[in-house]
DNA sequence: ATAACTGCAAATCTTTTGCTTACAG
DNA sequence: CTGTAAGCAAAAGATTTGCAGTTAT
């Protein structure tokens, strides 16, 4: 593990906001000013090789990014509001459930789950007219 | 509606299988040789907003492509063979029964949700040593 | 008529690749 | 040493946009 992969994986691990590519540079680039794209892009093609990190779109809320996170040991889901932008984490027995529920009646082999949900979130829905 | 709308909508409508904006373009030129790429984007980012398709990314199992299909009455997800590329559907009242809870217990006004999965089909997974 | 839709070409944005040098085990 | 990783710069792929002409209502 060279330094740019254990700073590159810290800040994912750190980050307390989902970052994509770009952000990923950006942040670290205050620790390595010379860090370059390639080396995020690489960097973030070989965790998810791993199953280390796994990829978001958050519903495409802003443009076509992807966005990271650190695998938790709690399988969860992102919720994304069209109108503020919030993104929310939604955790809970039905969705593992539902997951091996999967596996079992298909024969499939499960390795990545995605579930993202794209909506209005409990304020936005008032505000709304 | 006008007739490139029509036929765009009744390609994704009748398609067997899921496809992204260039192959949503080849099929619809088949009918209409001059339609253009940008009509394509205008249409589907139109029926997306309309909430009359949905949109897929099948994992990214080839590339960075978004794939569409027409929404339908049934909730089903994905399940993509990292391995052969199959695309498989699953439907389970499980599935809409997380998304019942997922509203009532957030909060949230739910409008679109994606479940996609990546892992292994059952042949594959007997196949890989 | 008026507003919405089209094709075309160019631009934008994100991600990938070839290549040469530099670093890790 | 020997293979893997890095930076750089250029390419590739997908999607978007400005504009001038065309079509639908």
């Amino acid at each position: 593990m060279t330094p740019q992969r254990r700073l590159l994986v810290g800040i994912i691990q750190d980050s307390p906001r989902h970052l994509d590519a770009a952000g990923l540079l950006e942040v670290a680039r205050k620790q390595d000013a010379d860090i370059d794209r390639a080396t995020v892009y690489r960097t973030i093609a070989l965790l998810k090789g791993y199953g280390l990190i796994d990829e978001l779109d958050l519903m495409h809320i802003e443009g076509e990014k992807h966005y990271y996170e650190a695998k938790t040991n709690r399988e969860h889901c992102h919720m994304a509001c069209f109108r503020c932008g919030a993104i929310m984490e939604y955790a809970s027995s039905s969705f593992e459930k539902l997951k091996t529920e999967m596996a079992a009646q298909s024969g499939f082999q499960i390795r990545v789950v995605r579930l993202e949900v794209g909506g209005f979130c409990k304020q936005c829905r008032k505000a709304a007219h």
